[in-house]
DNA sequence: AGAAGTGTTGTTTC
DNA sequence: TGAAACAACACTTC
């Protein structure tokens, strides 16, 4: 499931393929990927073009060209390829990008749950990303102290809320709070400084482990290695992991190391 | 073999 | 305001 690591690794992906390489020719095979943007419009604007550096938000990626910006968003099953031409299609190659040095750069996504839009100005990109807080991988202590201030909800959903911190996911909250010691299900208001400080450091400490390794790891040690066993236990502790729908999903935490402070 | 499960959004409803 | 429910999607598992 793409979230930040792994658009991280989609922007290193578009970085090493399409930077300053030119669009030749664009060739939509379901536009049901495309958003806001016909098969038509999008190969009149952007054949041709050169590709500059990319950039990432959360978890959208921002493919900036010398003409339009093309936004692409991974949803569950995304991905973003560097191929050469005659690499045989995928099924679930949606959109392909001809360069002119011979590769291809392949949007390939099984459920088309999000896609690319076009955006010709920085006020399109701004509507289509919507209500963004900052990038979970620049966010200081003292940041995240003011971003969580304030919140009524539970800190699962605060976590994982785009327009708080973008870029964090079911399964990083997940891992992120169950490192913390901190129970999904707390009230955001009513955490301790000490533990919102946990809380900052362990985002921290995942964010670079995963996106050094271009997702969240499924070692022994990570929550995320375990949550989906058919009896699972937690890799601290050894007890058995606790799995219930929180903001309509599957959530997996310890009772033991993480306490519903009740 | 049909239903449930999977996690990302935005929208709707309470 | 928050949060639950739902839709959208395609495929896997029960």
């Amino acid at each position: 499931m793409p979230e930040l690591p792994d658009v991280e690794g989609y922007r290193r992906v578009l970085a090493s393929c399409a930077e300053g390489r030119r669009v030749e020719r664009v060739e939509v095979s379901d536009a049901g990927v495309l958003r806001g943007v016909t098969p038509q419009r999008l190969r009149r604007e952007l054949t041709g073009h050169r590709f500059g550096a990319p950039e990432r938000h959360g978890k959208w990626l921002i493919a900036r060209t010398d003409g339009p910006t093309v936004l692409l968003h991974f949803g569950m099953t995304g991905d973003l390829l560097c191929r050469p031409h005659d690499e045989p299609p995928h099924p679930h190659d949606r959109v392909t990008l001809a360069l002119d040095d011979g590769h291809d750069l392949r949007y390939r996504d099984q459920r088309k749950l999000q896609g690319l839009w076009l955006a010709a100005t920085e006020a399109d990109m701004d509507r289509i990303l919507g209500d963004q807080g900052p990038d979970a991988l620049s966010v200081s202590r003292a940041e995240l102290d003011r971003l969580l201030a304030g919140r009524r909800g539970r800190v699962k959903a605060t976590l994982t809320d785009q327009s708080v911190v973008a870029g964090l996911g079911n399964l990083l909250g997940d891992e992120i709070l169950w490192r913390a010691g901190i129970h999904p299900a707390r009230p955001t208001a009513g955490l301790s400084a000490e533990e919102r400080a946990r809380l900052e450091r362990e985002m921290r400490g995942v964010l670079r482990t995963s996106v050094r390794a271009g997702h969240v790891p499924t070692g022994p040690s990570w929550l995320t290695g375990r949550r989906d066993d058919p009896d699972p236990h937690c890799p601290r502790c050894g007890g058995p992991l606790r799995r219930t729908r929180m903001a309509g999903r599957t959530t997996a935490w310890c009772p033991r190391c993480q306490p519903d402070g009740s």
